[in-house]
DNA sequence: GTCTATATCCCGATAGAC
DNA sequence: GTCTATCGGGATATAGAC
């Protein structure tokens, strides 16, 4: 990052949006290792923010010396790549499944809000993390991958509501391209405010935010 | 900040959302020089996020050296300090304003989306800061007021929403504080993608915006 | 796979001259 | 009001022993 630039050994190459190899640790070994202090380095992403955390706070969490940690990672740079680049090939992943349903656009949409908020319970941290980091993040050529993704998110959400005012479901006047962000904005913003274990289950925003996208504040009889 | 405390002065006391006192500056001087640095490191923290952002950055736009700086202000974190504040209270005055025209629920819910929408041009880098660094900040003690801050806008926006549905004018079954979370991250995330001088204009967004949270995406006839 | 020890650098902030 | 010079600390990352 522009942030933290020491020069960090940049490694492997890459496809657009999804990566070919895995060009974010350092020895081929043990999977479930690195995967545990992954969800470590998320969750104090997440909560303190990726500058702010050091690799000493990371470190500690895990019980291991900072020193230590770099047998497992290149760089501090490399773990956020990993957590990005695994958070948006799940959720597109996610999001491809939803599409394979061949549910009417209205249903699709309603789907996708389900999902993307569905994504709090498995993947907090990260959408956090993705939320607050990527757009600084993204002006890097390591991170060029996350502009192409937010691309490939926006054709997926403008391509249901354009086929909704096709089929008549969706209004006309609405402009694809605007209320996607709209929605976007919010499905993500929400892991802001939730908290995995309180009494406001997912189900329940869902609910209450399809209402709103869908039908609106207003009464309608 | 916890991410950057080093034990610089904490100044004056304040009310809980309002200042009283003006806490946050060194010398009583030259308020149209603060207001320019405060500016530049605004544009800078929006930019490039808090931590990130050096002093020397914030010097190095200003075209003085760091130790300069400290004339004008305590600390770095006086300086983000001063920027949120002054930004939570132009905001509540403005909506303050729009309570007082005493239009309908709906009417003045409208108004509301649309001059939350308008601070993107007139406070564009506070927003991407508010939206970017309260979370972290509002758990520090002299951050305190962010929380009193978040309170009162909820109250605001809750209070029509509610206002709305007795009136007839919104469907009883929303549920007015996580309607209000829905629309307070639309709003305000808005300025992380729009851009000042572009051809998208911010009437054009309150209009998408405000027909999609009265009447949702879908057709009613 | 972790630790000891450390290199190298840059951070926020200060003191005092001009 | 700005500059010169610098303090003290903490940041990422590395080398090599165990």
């Amino acid at each position: 990052m522009a942030r933290d630039s020491k020069g960090a050994a940049r490694s492997g190459s890459r496809t657009a949006a999804r990566r070919t190899t895995a060009p974010r640790t350092r020895n081929g070994g043990d999977q479930l290792r690195q995967a545990e202090l992954l969800k470590i380095a998320a969750d104090l992403f997440a909560e303190r923010g990726y500058v702010a955390t050091t690799v000493r706070d990371i470190a500690d969490a895990a019980g291991i010396l900072s020193g230590s940690l770099y047998h497992h990672f290149d760089s501090k740079e490399s773990m956020i790549d990993a957590i990005l680049s695994s958070f948006i090939e799940d959720t597109l992943a996610t999001y491809d499944a939803v599409l394979a349903e061949g549910l009417s656009p209205r249903a699709t949409f309603e789907r996708l809000v389900q999902v993307s908020l569905g994504r709090m319970t498995t993947a907090r941290s990260a959408i956090l993390i993705y939320q607050n980091e990527s757009r600084f993040l993204a002006e890097e050529p390591r991170f060029a991958y996350l502009r192409e993704a937010h691309r490939r998110f926006e054709r997926i959400w403008t391509g249901v509501l354009e086929r909704g005012i096709e089929a008549g479901e969706f209004r006309p006047s609405v402009d694809p391209k605007l209320v996607y962000r709209l929605v976007r904005d919010t499905v993500w913003a929400a892991p802001r405010w939730w908290r995995p274990g309180g009494s406001l289950k997912p189900d329940r925003i869902t609910e209450q935010y399809v209402a709103v996208l869908v039908d609106g504040v207003a009464r309608h009889d």
